[in-house]
This record gives structure tokens, C-alpha cells and sequence, in this order.
DNA sequence: CCATAAACTAAGCTAATGCTTAGATATATT
DNA sequence: AATATATCTAAGCATTAGCTTAGTTTATGG
């Protein structure tokens, strides 16, 4: 045997993760990545291949980190108050990651940076992401409702639009805006 | 004097428009500007400066585009129909236009690759044009109606989210989505 | 305790970025 | 027609990008 690696991959992919946060893939340079994940270009591209790869695995580390959000909506049983409990969840997760507030969600941020780019693997991990959302918003609205199929459909539409929009605007907007939009959203379900 | 200029400055910035447009500030690189513009790279810099002025001058073109759509919703006579129509008119525009869809607002997409940008002239025109707006919504959600002045905020609040939303969603989502997403905004309003 | 092999450091590679400049070209005035 | 002056071309500038590599360090198995 040899040396052994002086880092953990879990620990530096947590502090790639929250630059790309901060500052999205293309304004994220590896140089900066080196500085913030504490070792060297060469570990870097050892461990992950490219600044890509770097994405991917914190992609992946953000997934598993609002892992519990997703959770606590696809287990409840409260119906469409799920879905309401899981938009503050989503707007508050950041802070109480201890995360720089006004970041916005990750994969909403990576959603938009890559809207009209051709990388294949992000588009697969995004619309997985956008699908499982809209798949869940469907079950929870059909709970406890005899509401017409077509008016669920376009109900999970437009809730998940309105996540999309709560996410951008998480970045921008204060709480009080936020709450509003929120509240306002719901009472039209 | 001496020899003329060989090419029009309205003409180039609405190109360059274009390519800001479709790809955002940072993606979008002088060379590239070059050969959309159609002229050399420095009477480039002799007419606009810098890139930085190319884009500014291309978001003052845009402005005055869509200004029409703008003049519609501030001299209507419709109250809350009247922003719902700007709603519609905002994401067909493009389209109207003769641009490539799927390219949102161009200065919403400013908004969003700018928010965590401290670049003061953009931000101060990013701030006027949602100040602006808000402005109008709120004297719209007044005309005809015995609201309480803290339901009109938090409704045009609601409101400029759900633009801000809206933009940003035009570009990834079809225009089913989109109409049950306004129509279901306006539902409740 | 030395040979081995992986991990490390730091320098360097090519290509692209925003911007500049030397020199050629064209045109309105004298 | 000659001159002056602004516009044009194209090459080049320094910096940064993502990535590679030559060479050093370190820990382990024999």
C-alpha cells in the first residue's frame, strides 16, 4: 500500500457544494474550488475527473441534504397542506443548513443556469427532479378531494411553477414577500 | 471630415440584444458579439466602450421593445384584467417579436444572473423595473374595489413574484403550463 | 529499512477571455 | 488632387479558464 488520502471526499464535496450555491457552475472556477475544498487541482481531478464531475457528486450532495424535506411532503398525510408545509420547509432548509441566506434552492438555481444548454447528464438529473415533484404534488391533491382529474393536472402545474418561482425569488425577495406569495399561492388551491 | 461610419448603432445593439438574450451576460463573449453584430471588434469599443456598455444599451433596446406591452397595462381601463393580460402578453412577446422562443424576459434573466452581483448599474435598473411595475399593480388591484391597503401589497407583492416566476418558467415549460399557471394566479385574485 | 505506489506540490499547457494598437483604407473639406 | 481625420482590419496584449504533468513526499508491505 501507499499513502493515504488526506482528505475526505464527503467533507470537500459539502464546500464545493456551497460554492456552486453561492455563485452557480459557470462563475465557479477551480481554482477557486481548490481554494474552498482545501487540497489541490490534482486531487481534485483525481478524485472527481473534472470541474463537471466536481458538479455531479454536489448535485448529489444537495439532493441528499433536502433529502428530509422531500421526506417529511411524500409521508405526510395532511393532503395539498403538505405541499404548503414543504414550500416554507424549502425557503427556511438553506437557513437552517446554516448556509449564506438568499442562495435560493440548487437545483432550481442549476435548473435555470442550464435551461438552454445541451449538457445531457444535468437535464436528466433536473427533469427527474421536476418529475418526482410534480408526480407527488398530484397524490397529494388527490387526497381526500373528488376534484376532477384535469383540474389536479393543472393544479400540479401550477404549483410546481410557483416552486420554481418561490426559488428564484428566494434570492432576491425578503421573508415578509415570501410568506405573502406563499399564503396567496395556496388560497387559490 | 472623414469616412463614415458602416454600420448603424440601433441596428448592431439590436443583434447583440438578441444574443444577450438568448445567452445571458457572462456566456455571451465579445468574439461572439463580433460576428452577430457584424462589425470588428473595435468599432465595437469605439461606439459602446466596453461589453458591460453593449449590454446596458441592449437592455435600454429591449426596454423600449417591449414598451407597447408596458403602455397596454398602465392605460388600460380593466383593473386586475389588465395585469392579466400583461401576464399573457409578457410570454407571447417573444414570440410576436420573431425571436426564438424559450428565452424568457430578458430582463428577468438579467435579474436572476445578476442577484447576487454587485454591479450598482444594472442592479439600479433591475430595482426601478420591479418598482415600476409594482407600482402599476398596485394602482390596477385599487381601481373598482374596497380592498384593504395591506390585502392590495400583499397582492401586487404576489403578483410581482408570480411574474418574476413566470419569466423564468417560460423558458423551460409549454404553453399549457403556462396558461394554467396565469389562470390559475388570477383565480383567487 | 528499503522498495513501491499512491498522494501530494507546483509549474506549465492550450485555448478563450476582455480589451488595445499599429497600420491600412476611405471620405469630406480645402 | 491633396490633406486631414475618422473608420476599418487584423494582430497582439495580459489574464484567466480547465486540465496535465514532472517531480517530491509519505506511508505501508516485504
Amino acid at each position: 500500500m501507499a499513502r493515504a488520502k488526506q482528505y475526505n471526499e464527503q467533507e470537500v464535496i459539502e464546500k464545493a457544494m456551497s460554492l456552486f450555491w453561492l455563485n452557480g457552475y459557470e462563475s465557479t472556477s477551480v481554482r477557486m474550488l481548490e481554494k474552498e475544498m482545501g487540497i489541490n487541482q490534482f486531487s481534485i481531478y483525481a478524485s472527481f475527473g473534472s470541474k463537471h464531475g466536481v458538479f455531479l457528486e454536489s448535485l448529489k450532495c444537495y439532493k441528499s441534504k433536502i433529502n428530509s424535506v422531500f421526506e417529511k411532503l411524500q409521508y405526510g398525510t395532511d393532503g395539498v397542506n403538505d405541499i404548503k408545509a414543504f414550500f416554507y420547509d424549502s425557503v427556511e432548509m438553506p437557513t437552517k443548513m446554516g448556509e449564506l441566506d438568499n442562495k435560493g434552492c440548487l437545483l432550481t438555481n442549476t435548473y435555470n443556469e442550464f435551461a438552454n444548454n445541451e449538457d445531457q447528464l444535468i437535464q436528466i438529473q433536473m427533469k427527474e427532479f421536476m418529475d418526482n415533484l410534480k408526480t407527488v404534488f398530484i397524490q397529494k391533491l388527490s387526497v381526500n378531494s373528488s376534484k376532477d382529474k384535469t383540474i389536479i393536472e393543472k393544479q400540479a402545474n401550477y404549483l410546481l411553477l410557483a416552486k420554481h418561482g418561490l426559488a428564484a425569488a428566494s434570492r432576491v425577495n425578503n421573508k415578509q414577500e415570501i410568506d405573502d406569495y406563499i399564503e396567496l399561492t395556496f388560497s387559490n388551491i
